[in-house]
DNA sequence: AGCATATTCAACCAAAAGGTTGACCATGGA
DNA sequence: TCCATGGTCAACCTTTTGGTTGAATATGCT
C-alpha cells in the first residue's frame, strides 16, 4: 500500500489530504462562498440541499486541511479561509510544466487587460 | 448531492476528476516519474510494491482526468506527461491566492487565445 | 507455430467517503 | 428558568475507492 518508490518520490500525507480536500464540489464551493467573506456554520449550509451535519463535516474536512479555520464566539463558529494551505498544493503542481510562472505572467497581463478596458477610474484609457 | 448553491457557483466536474486524481500518492508519485520522461506501463509500475493491474488503474484515472496520455506502439503503451490539465486546477487555485475580484472565465479564454498559436508549451517533445 | 512479454479485464474484497436521521450539548434571550 | 438557536455526535446506509487474483488479449520473437 505504500507510495513511495525507490528513487525517494516523498509520499506528502499533507497533498494527499489538501487535495482529498479540493476533489469535492460542495468542499470547493464553500470556499469560494468564504472568499468574499466570513461565515457562520449555518450561513454556510444554508444554499445547500444537504443536511447541516452533512455540512459540518465538510467543514470539519476543509479544517483538517487547513484550508479553513474555525473560532467560535459565542454560539456561533465562525468560519474563515485560509488561502495560505492552497501554497504548498500550487508549489507542488509548479514543479510540472512551465506554464506556473507564464501563467503568473499570463495573468497579470490579464489583469491589467481587464482594468484597461470598461474601467471609468483608469488614468490611461 | 448537488454542489451548486442558489448564487451560481458553479460545481465543475472537470475540477472534481482532477483533484481526486491528484488526491492519491502514488498517482502524484507516478506524475512526478513521468515528469522525467515518458514511460511504458511497466516501467511506470516496477518501483512500486503494488500490482500491475492496481498501476493500471491509476494510469487510466490519470488519462481520464486528463493528467496524462497514452498511446500504444506495439505491444507497448506509453505514458506521457499532460501538465497542461493542471491548468484548470491552478488556476482556480489562484482565485484565493491574491484577493482580486477577477472574472477566472475570462482568464480561461484569454489563456486559450494566448495558447492557440504556435506556442510550445509542452515541456518535452 | 509456439512461447514470452505487455497490458487489461472481471470478479471480488475491505475500507473510506459522503450522505441521512435523531439525540445531544452549549449558548443567548425572554 | 425555559426555550429557541447553533452545532456536533453517533449510528447507520450506500456508493466509491484502491487493492487483490487469475484469466484473457495482443504483440513480438525465434
Amino acid at each position: 500500500m505504500e507510495a513511495d518508490p525507490a528513487n525517494g518520490h516523498s509520499m506528502n500525507t499533507d497533498l494527499d489530504i489538501a487535495f482529498a480536500a479540493l476533489a469535492d464540489p460542495t468542499r470547493r464551493a464553500i470556499l469560494s462562498m468564504l472568499l468574499e467573506d466570513d461565515m457562520a456554520v449555518t450561513d454556510v449550509a444554508d444554499p445547500f440541499e444537504m443536511s447541516l451535519a452533512a455540512i459540518s463535516k465538510h467543514l470539519t474536512i476543509l479544517t483538517r486541511a487547513g484550508l479553513i479555520s474555525q473560532e467560535k464566539r459565542g454560539r456561533v463558529k465562525w468560519c474563515k479561509l485560509e488561502p495560505d494551505a492552497l501554497r504548498a498544493a500550487s508549489v507542488w503542481m509548479q514543479g510540472f510544466g512551465q506554464f506556473e510562472p507564464v501563467n503568473l505572467d499570463a495573468f497579470e497581463r490579464f489583469l491589467e487587460s481587464e482594468f484597461r478596458d470598461g474601467t471609468p477610474d483608469d488614468p490611461r484609457s
